[in-house]
DNA sequence: CTTGACCCTGAAGCTACTTCAGGCTTTTCA
DNA sequence: TGAAAAGCCTGAAGTAGCTTCAGGGTCAAG
C-alpha cells in the first residue's frame, strides 16, 4: 500500500504522515524500487491509534508514551492511569476556562447591539477600562 | 521608562514586549543615549489593551484590527462585533468538543480502576479497539 | 514519447512566544 | 577608581504539530 492510499484510507494527509515517520511515531516502511513508501496493515493500525490519541487531545509525546507502554507487554499500566488523570484535569480546568471567557465575552458583545461608531463604541471603550483594571489588580 | 519597568508594572516579559514591537502591536518607542528603549504611559495602556485581548483568547491578528478600529474613530464598530459574535462562536463550540472529550477520557479511565499489567490493560484494549471504529466510520 | 498522477526530499512558514549566544551600558560597592 | 553585577541590546534558533513550497524523480496510460 503506498502513501497515497493510506492517506485516502485514513483520512490523514500525506505530508503528516511523513511527518509522523520522522518523528518516529510510525515506524520506517519499507520501499519500492522507485523509492516509494509501501505500508503494512500495522502501519494502518498504528497512523489510526495515533491519530485516535490525538483526537482524545493528547500531544504526540503523550501518545509516543502510550505507543511505548502498549508496546511493552511486561509493564505497568499505571503510566497509562496518570497520563489520562493528568489529562482529564487539564480539560476540566480548560472548560473552566472557557466558561468564564464565554461571561466575559456575552457581557461585552451585549454592550453594543447595535452597529454604533467606534468613537462612542461602547465594546472599545469596556475593554479600555477593562485593560486599566486588569492593571490595578496586578 | 525602561522595559524592565514596564515588564514589572505589566506582568509582560521582556521578550514579549519586544516581540509585540517587532510585530508591530506596540509602537516603537524612544531611546536613550546607550540605546535603551524608553516607554511612555500610553505603551503602558496600549500593552494592557493587548494583554486583556489575548486574555479573551483572541489572537494577535485580531487584537491588531481591534487597535485599528479602535484608532479610526470615524469607522463603524461593525468589524468589533463581528469579531466579537465569532469568538463566542468558537468558544461555544471549543466547550462543547471538551464536554465530549470529557465523557471520553472518564470512560476510558473507568475501565482500569487499579494499575494493572499492560498486556490485559483494558485502556489500551479499548484505545486500539476505538483506532479501529474509528476507521470503520471514515 | 509525453502527459498526468503519484511520489520524493529538504527547507521554510504558521502562532505566540521563549531561549540562547554574545556583547554593550549603567549602577553599585569596595 | 575599578571591577563586578544588573540591566539592556541584537539576531538567530527553538517550541508544537503540522502545512506549504520548490524542485525534482517514477510510473501507467494514450
Amino acid at each position: 500500500m503506498q502513501i497515497g492510499e493510506l492517506a485516502r484510507s485514513t483520512g490523514v494527509k500525506i505530508e503528516t504522515i511523513r511527518y509522523y515517520e520522522r518523528e518516529h511515531l510510525l515506524p520506517v516502511p519499507q520501499r519500492t524500487d522507485g523509492n516509494y513508501r509501501l505500508y503494512s496493515p500495522r502501519h494502518v493500525e498504528q497512523l489510526r491509534f495515533i491519530r485516535y490519541c490525538r483526537s482524545l487531545d493528547m500531544s504526540l509525546e503523550e501518545v509516543r508514551i502510550l505507543i511505548e507502554a502498549r508496546d511493552a507487554p511486561a509493564g505497568s499500566c499505571r503510566t497509562v492511569n496518570a497520563l489520562l488523570d493528568e489529562k482529564m484535569a487539564e480539560v476540566d480546568a480548560r472548560v473552566d476556562e472557557l466558561r468564564q471567557l464565554q461571561h466575559q465575552l456575552r457581557n461585552l458583545r451585549g454592550l453594543c447591539p447595535q452597529p454604533d461608531e467606534v468613537k462612542t463604541c461602547a465594546i472599545l471603550m469596556e475593554l479600555n477600562r477593562s485593560a486599566r483594571i486588569v492593571k490595578a489588580q496586578i
